[in-house]
DNA sequence: CCGGACGCCTGTCGGC
DNA sequence: TGCCGACAGGCGTCCG
């Protein structure tokens, strides 16, 4: 589900509701996520101000001084604001009750998202501590990409998708920069040239962009802050259109695995 | 260090 | 209609 424009949306959705806000208890209705969350992580936010919500990679940051909780929305994770006394759904899991008598609710049917408290230095946690660039920032350029990919033999794909190289590219917005860059999905990392990295580097951020300003991509269940979907599904112009005319060249849309992962391209238009 | 496979879960969909 | 396997937007961990 999220990947980093849906976890954008997603904090652009919550953060004018928390922002200043107390946090009265956490009540967790399950506690097995991807990590089992620790009652250490209910005694560390109760009562204490949320101060700012900001995000690193898919990683949203609730800072509460003085320390912050990381939260992961995983393949499935939402949130939702809501009165508190809202009955919740089967896998609504986890609410953040405020003072004002609403509540921040995770829902997560498949619970590979986390929820971890972090003391200062918060950049510091072992979440945190080793992830790549921004993809936005001026630290993600076509010489960074150049540079680090040399004599790796592992596909393009793969590497852009490593949070050590650079966060937030996932399965989806990796297709569709690849495509727009013209680069083949299953070339090694290591044979990519220096100009056609600084066009993939330019395709990462325009996608990303363009999907953050529609609300993200809603393909199965991601919805906005207030409930509604991401409109960017529509503009995606190979993820999910195996056999589909390429919209450059007409030619069909080809799906194959990479890494476990399923890749769609254009075998003209990507070399 | 690098690359690839695995596993954690539930829901949905296509094929028979 | 029902069942069953494949697959789904992530990512830390393990193994060679």
């Amino acid at each position: 589900m999220p990947e980093l424009p849906e976890v954008e949306t997603s904090l652009r959705g919550i953060a004018p509701h928390l922002t200043g806000r107390r946090v009265v208890r956490l009540v967790a209705r399950e506690r097995r996520l991807r990590w089992p969350v620790t009652e250490q992580v209910d005694a560390a936010v109760a009562g204490r101000r949320i101060e700012a919500v900001t995000r690193r990679a898919k990683y949203l940051l609730l800072h509460l001084p003085p320390g912050a909780l990381i939260l992961h929305l995983g393949m499935s994770g939402s949130l939702r604001v809501l009165p508190a006394e809202t009955p919740p759904g089967v896998h609504d899991h986890i609410d953040l009750v405020l003072e004002d008598g609403r509540c921040l609710r995770l829902r997560d049917p498949r619970r590979f998202g986390s929820l971890h408290w972090a003391e200062p230095p918060v950049e510091a946690h072992p979440l945190l501590a080793r992830l790549g660039p921004e993809p936005l920032s001026p630290g993600l350029d076509g010489a960074y990409l150049h540079r680090l990919s040399r004599g790796r033999r592992a596909s393009v794909k793969t590497f852009i998708m490593d949070s050590h190289v650079v966060v937030g590219v996932g399965n989806i917005y990796a297709s569709e920069a690849l495509f727009r860059a013209g680069i083949h999905p299953h070339r090694p990392a290591g044979r990519v040239a220096l100009p056609r990295y600084e066009g993939l580097a330019a395709s990462i951020k325009t996608v990303l962009t363009a999907a953050i300003a529609e609300g993200g991509t809603s393909l199965r269940d991601f919805v906005q802050e207030d409930g509604r979907p991401g409109y960017f599904a529509q503009a995606l112009r190979v993820y999910g259109r195996a056999g589909q005319p390429c919209p450059g060249c007409g030619e069909p849309v080809r799906q194959q695995r990479i890494g476990q992962r399923s890749s769609f391209y254009c075998p003209r238009c990507q070399r």
